[in-house]
DNA sequence: ATTATCTATAGATCTATAGATAATGC
DNA sequence: ATTATCTATAGATCTATAGATAATGC
């Protein structure tokens, strides 16, 4: 690939870029605070592509912002894979998650408004980290570093704490990120059945290569 | 008092009345679904209520959505006060508000439907139950009952769980709720430094009074 | 007489499409 | 020639208000 989005012809490339410009505009204002409401001609413009060309890539309103949460998820998928691919502990997986993603508020805040705002929808469907995180959680009973705990009630746990993480971190952003973090992190593994001691060692780790 | 809402003169009764209508409708609508795009009209039609009413008694959709939001959290809080009121222990308070609200889902859809959609934005706020767990959480840690954790972390953790198994329940309404809430409850009170037995024991204490 | 609700409507959107314009393919 | 985007607009909403109607207070 020499250089970004060079698949198809020109014109493949041409609707694309609108379609991605689509996106972002679509990115955007989810990350201002959610509110859908605004209309179709101010997202074109926030694009600036013709009022038109919206129709040409999506049929509503609710499907653009659909797709648009698609991308962020797929994004913060990628950061996932990006910093926590080495790791084996199922353990110190879920430490590095939350440490992540207190981290990415700061590095990356317009993805991480999109998931405050977004990801409830996403906690046990088939897209996003949900059934990563299943089945790591699987690995960690059967490898016998969790206590025998139900995958689903642990995801359930893990989500929810994440993402009420990640409220925290937004409505109350004097506090202390990644000590936050660690501290959930214990709790979690704790709640997993990891002793005090464990938990602390775990969540302590320092985190493999964070740019 | 006598009948339901004789306060005031006939006028402010008359007033409540529309006023209670319109919140009526606002959490009708919120709760199939959540889509607050639709119009004042509709929403007037469906309180059966003059269109114009509406803004003697609001001046924007959002403003009455709010109102239905809070119109539910005291609702909420009713019921935990009125189940949970004679629990002494911080950590059956825990359990309880699990498997109370597993059951809500099932007894009153309407009210844990917009706690699913809109309780985020209260989860750290003064309204709603937050500064009460806050209150009992820390009252745990002062008694021993609960491990030296913070307070304000573990009710991130407290209420994303709580929150995710509300969306749990909905979203895979062929579980058992009252299993999953039992077992996610005793997770929560692990993190918080029970044993693993004391924790199975506290979660399966009978519910007091659920009629 | 006062207060609240209801009906009707003006003006401001907003959506969806049709037809024109511009870019690309071959 | 084909494909995509852009501009302009018709028709359908939707909001906010003004004035009429109904209910209550005293």
């Amino acid at each position: 690939m020499p250089t970004p989005a060079t698949t198809g012809n020109r014109n493949d490339r041409r609707r694309a870029a609108t379609r991605q410009a689509l996106v972002r505009a679509a990115r955007q204002i989810l990350a201002e605070g959610g509110d859908t409401a605004v209309s179709i001609q101010l997202i074109a413009e926030r694009a600036d592509v013709g009022f038109g060309s919206f129709y040409n890539h999506f049929e509503s309103k609710a499907q653009l912002f659909d797709a648009a949460v698609v991308d962020v998820l797929e994004e913060f998928g990628r950061a996932f894979d990006d910093h926590l691919s080495g790791v084996e502990d199922p353990a110190e997986l879920v430490s590095g998650g939350f440490r992540l993603s207190a981290r990415m508020v700061d590095s990356d805040p317009e993805v991480m408004q999109i998931l405050r705002h977004r990801a409830r929808d996403h906690m046990h469907s088939g897209v996003g980290l949900a059934p990563r995180a299943l089945r790591d959680l699987e690995r960690g009973v059967a490898e016998g570093r969790f206590l025998a705990v139900d995958p689903l009630i642990a995801l359930t746990a893990l989500a929810g704490s994440l993402l009420a993480l990640v409220e925290l971190r937004f409505s109350h952003p004097e506090l202390d990120g990644d000590a936050a973090a660690t501290e959930l992190a214990e709790m979690v593994l704790r709640s997993y059945g990891l002793s005090v001691d464990e938990a602390a060692e775990v969540a302590r780790r320092p985190l493999p290569e964070l740019g």
